[in-house]
DNA sequence: CGGGCCTTTGACTGGTTTCAACTTCTGTGG
DNA sequence: CCACAGAAGTTGAAACCAGTCAAAGGCCCG
C-alpha cells in the first residue's frame, strides 16, 4: 500500500527502496470514513496528507453557513492547509473525504525531520509544490476565462468518471455557481443532445 | 544589489556567503523597461525572474483581445510561468514589466544545475513555491468569497500604495471585472465619503 | 500641440442568484 | 427490510449584479 507512495516518489526523484524503508516511521496509514474531517477550519493543522484510495475535498464556510470548495485531491495528491501547516498557524480551510478513503499523513514535526534526516526529499516536496502551484493558477485562468457554462463543460469533459461520484451541490460550489443553476444547465444541454 | 537575493536567500535557509559567491554566475541582472515582455504567452518560456525594483505582473489574453491579470510581482517574488518554465512548454502567460524594473533571472538550465551542484537550494525554492501555492490558495478563496466591491475594499486597503501606481484598467482585470464598473464603483464610495 | 489611450457616464441587457415549493434520493433505526 | 426523515436535486418566478456598447472628457507622451 505505500508502494504507491514509493512509487510515486520514485517518479520524481532518485530514491532507493532502502531509503524509502527508512523513511516509513514517518508516516502513519489512515482510514477515513466519507464525510470525516482530516483538517478543521478553525483548528491547528498539523499533518499533512497523501492520498492512496478515495477523495478528499478541501472547503471553506461562507458567511451564509454554506460550504465552499476550494480544490479536490485524489489518488496521488497531497493535500492539506498548506499555510496553516507549513507556519503551525489554525487553518483556514477544511479537508473532508468526499469517500473512503485511504490516505498517509505525516505530522509536521515528523515532515521537518524527515527533510533534516533525508535533504533530497527537499526535491520531491519541491517538484510537488511547484506542480501544485501551477495547478491553481491554471484553475484562476480558467474561473476568469471560461464563462460558468464552458467552466463545466470544461471540468465534465476532464474529469468525465468523477463527476459521477461527488455530488453536484459540491461540484457547483467548486464551479462558482449554485446548484440551482447547474441544474438548469444538465437540463439545457441534456435537450439540446435531443 | 544581488545582495537583496542573498538576503532572500538567507532569511528562508542556512547559507554562507561563500556559497552565494560560488552562485552568482549562475544569475544574470536585468535592466527591464516598463510595459517590456520577460516572458511572452505562446513562446517557449526558458527563464525564471527574481524582482529587486519595481513590478511585474503575468496576464493571458481573452478573446476579445483583452489582457486579463492574474497576479503581481514586486520586490521579493520569484515570477515566471512556472508550468511553461518547469516542463520546457510554451508559456500560457505573458510577463510583462508594469514599471521600470530590476530583476534577477536564471535560466532553466542554469536552475536545474544550481540544484544540482546546490542540493540545499532545493529547500529554498521548496518554501519560495509552497508560499506562492499557499497564496493562490488564497486568491482562489478571495474570489470566491467576496462580492466583487468588497474584494476591491480588500485588495485597496491591503495595498493601497501599490493601487496608485498602477492603471485602474489592469487592477480591474486583475479583481475580475471590466474597467467601467471599476469607475462606478469608485464614483459610489467616493459619493459615500462625503 | 495633437493623437491615442485611459477613465467616466448612462442606458440597456442578460446571465445568475435568490427564494420557495415540490420531487427524488439516501441512509439510518426500528 | 421497510419506513420515514433529512438531504439533495429540480423547477419556475422575480430581482439584481455586472457586462456590453457607445459617446464624451481627461490626460499622458511624443
Amino acid at each position: 500500500m505505500s508502494d504507491i507512495l514509493f512509487q510515486h516518489i520514485a517518479k520524481h526523484i532518485n530514491i532507493s527502496s532502502n531509503d524509502f524503508a527508512a523513511m516509513l516511521p514517518y508516516f502513519r496509514l489512515l482510514n477515513v470514513k466519507k464525510k470525516e474531517d482530516l483538517v478543521m477550519e478553525g483548528k491547528p493543522c498539523r499533518q499533512n496528507y497523501f492520498v492512496l484510495k478515495g477523495s478528499l475535498r478541501m472547503f471553506f464556510l461562507t458567511e451564509n453557513g454554506g460550504e465552499q470548495t476550494i480544490q479536490f485531491a485524489i489518488e496521488n495528491w497531497w493535500m492539506t492547509d498548506v499555510d496553516a501547516f507549513s507556519k503551525g498557524k489554525t487553518a483556514s480551510f477544511t479537508v473532508q473525504a468526499m469517500e473512503h478513503a485511504e490516505v498517509i499523513s505525516i505530522s509536521k514535526e515528523d515532515m521537518d525531520q524527515l527533510l533534516a534526516a533525508y535533504p533530497f526529499m527537499e526535491r520531491y516536496f519541491r517538484m510537488i509544490y511547484e506542480r501544485a502551484y501551477a495547478a491553481s493558477l491554471f484553475r484562476v485562468k480558467y474561473i476568469f476565462q471560461l464563462s460558468k457554462e464552458q467552466f463545466y463543460n470544461h471540468f465534465a469533459s476532464q474529469y468525465p468518471a468523477f463527476i459521477q461520484r461527488i455530488p453536484q451541490k459540491i461540484l457547483a460550489s467548486f464551479l462558482g455557481f449554485t446548484p440551482e443553476y447547474l441544474s438548469e444547465l444538465r437540463k439545457k444541454q441534456a435537450l439540446g443532445k435531443k
